[in-house]
DNA sequence: GTGAAAGCGCTAACAT
DNA sequence: ATGTTAGCGCTTTCAC
């Protein structure tokens, strides 16, 4: 029984038309808001409209126009809070300006990657937001060009020659994490990251490792960084902290390195701030639960998207000046994670320390 | 100079058509696999397809046939892992059957999943994969009835008279939580939760509650729920606290719920399972490196969708058996958070002890 | 085996 | 101010 009931055709303009004794097109146009429509049945077509329950078909519609009123978002994953609340973003921009947004994920792969944008090429949709894998020479990128899509890159990507570019300041936010850190005595720090080809990730580090020696030039910075995946990063830390390397402050190029950081820590008993310090590129909502709350920067989710949809927007509507490259300002979030070195334990907002009862 | 290069139309099917010499009624059938058709002829259009570089528009496709080959997903949200690795999870069954995933977000609202829905109906979708605000017998699904959409529903129902269901079995996973707390000798338990008139969260709570007083009948069982949102949550477990109240663990009913208990534990200091032990329904990726790991019930995401999606298609391809009501088996995954009421401070696993180095 | 013809539901010229 | 005509790009009878 379920399911069955008979799912009859649904009105079509056509329909309308008769019932109003108009023409399809009149129903068109004053579904359109032309103007130039007589009331009287202009009147007579909402009438119909209402009575039958009729909506356009966008896909028809679309079929028509020239340009079809569809944006294609390609993320590299959908399972954390950073692309989550930015395909939750996209969709709303788009929905406002009477566009659907097709999301899809390319798992971390450009082949993937690539083979989406072939998909949304097909579906001819009006503009792609591509967060791409890697950064804006991957092969998305150069299938975009090739065919002449229009499109925005955003998130792992810094500047590009065809395309407009949104993501978050990484450098100015990281030197802005040297900045504290130093500023309370840490000399001997650890970077970890992946994917350091990734233009953005560089730029993380760079920002970094430039305000750090402007404030102390004897400081010492220890990167670890793994191409691939999130594996080799960890044994790697394993092996760092195994050799005795006792840096006083870690800082993490990316989400996952963080919770790498924390595993590490955990698995050797450490505790942030006592043992080491902890900031993370990324924040997440449980970094302010957990004890100690771990410092994070964070990134303007709402902004990039919100720019990003403009640039493309004025694409979308014909506009060919040169392509711009934005950055947008992040705020660091400085939490009990991050203490001063040899300080001991105990002393930084430590261990079970009641805190205030704000 | 960027985005400009004249995007010059597509080739369509009468460009293969005259360029392989045969009508586009035949290029139509070779490219759907038709066997009847000359081999030469084929490998004609083959060739032409390839120097056109021509890929058939699926929307232009869609328009013709009885069925568009796209499949809706409408959640509650996008920013938690639950939802995100869903979304990733349809994506790709319905990408394996030749379909495309449209995915929308309706941001826990009812107002907006009815309007959604419509949409999506406007799109004359295959099939809904719908993930309901609160169950299942809000607005959306009755206009899918009303409307004689195909569809499924998940994760926040248990049954339906018109519609597949699959979900977590909150109710047997809730009295494994039940049997772990029991068995550990806690016998002052709160259970908090959201949104109590969500079935799911019913079956948590009474699968808890029936397997707790089974084991142990004069165990005491606290309740706190919020109708609306996590604030009010917050603040009544706040008071309670306040009271004087001491509970020896914590079940939380949702993941949301866990960070607030986790917040409200910061703020009073206490620590897990030292001072209070606390298991949560909705395992995140962070629950494994903090310290205390937490304990958590994990769902089993990928059953729910491939399911899901076996349900689905069997409607969309014409089946229209009574609807079934499939629940997944959960697996409660122990860890640190959890300990034994009175056993006192660093004796549970508890702090600044030093894990095994596994 | 293959192609001509007829649309899917809509909109944009062009007449009137 | 409105209707007629001609498609968008494709698939599907149904003749040949």
């Amino acid at each position: 029984m379920a399911q069955q009931e008979a799912r009859q055709r649904r009105p079509s303009i056509h329909d309308v038309a008769s019932h109003a004794g108009v023409s399809a097109a009149t129903v068109s146009k004053v579904l359109a808001g032309v103007t130039t429509v007589k009331p009287e049945n202009a009147q007579r077509v909402f009438d119909a409209v209402e009575r039958l329950g009729y909506r356009v078909d966008p896909l028809a519609s679309d079929m028509r126009r020239a340009k079809r009123r569809i944006i294609g978002a390609i993320m590299p994953e959908f399972e954390s809070e950073f692309f989550g609340s930015m395909v939750t973003e996209l969709e709303g921009l788009a929905e406002q300006r009477g566009y659907t947004l097709v999301a899809a994920s390319s798992r971390e792969s450009e082949a993937r990657e690539k083979e989406i944008l072939a998909r949304m090429h097909d579906w001819r949709v009006a503009g792609v937001v591509l967060a791409p894998v890697r950064n804006e020479h991957g092969p998305a990128a150069a299938f975009m060009k090739a065919h002449g899509m229009t499109g925005v890159l955003i998130d792992r990507v810094l500047s590009d020659d065809a395309f407009d570019t949104v993501s978050a300041d990484s450098f100015a936010a990281s030197a802005e994490v040297a900045r504290m850190l130093i500023g309370n005595g840490h000399s001997h720090i650890l970077v970890i990251g992946l994917a350091e080809q990734a233009a953005t990730v560089r730029a993380r580090l760079e920002g970094f490792r430039s305000q750090a020696l402007a404030l102390n030039p004897s400081v010492r910075i220890d990167v670890i960084t793994s191409e691939v995946s999130v594996a080799p990063l960890r044994s790697s830390l394993r092996d760092y902290f195994g050799r005795g390397e006792r840096p006083t402050a870690v800082y993490s190029l990316l989400l996952k390195g963080t919770l790498v950081a924390l595993s590490e820590f955990r698995r050797r008993g450490w505790h942030c701030p006592d043992d080491i310090s902890l900031v993370g590129f990324d924040d997440a909502e449980w970094m302010q639960v957990t004890w100690p709350a771990i410092a994070a920067v964070v990134q303007p989710v709402r902004q990039i998207a919100s720019e990003a949809m403009n640039l493309l927007f004025r694409r979308v509507e014909g506009d060919a000046g040169p392509p711009t490259a934005r950055l947008e300002p992040c705020q660091v979030l400085m939490r009990e994670s991050v203490g001063s070195p040899g300080s001991g334990p105990h002393s930084g907002g430590g261990d079970r320390q009641q805190p205030p009862l704000s």
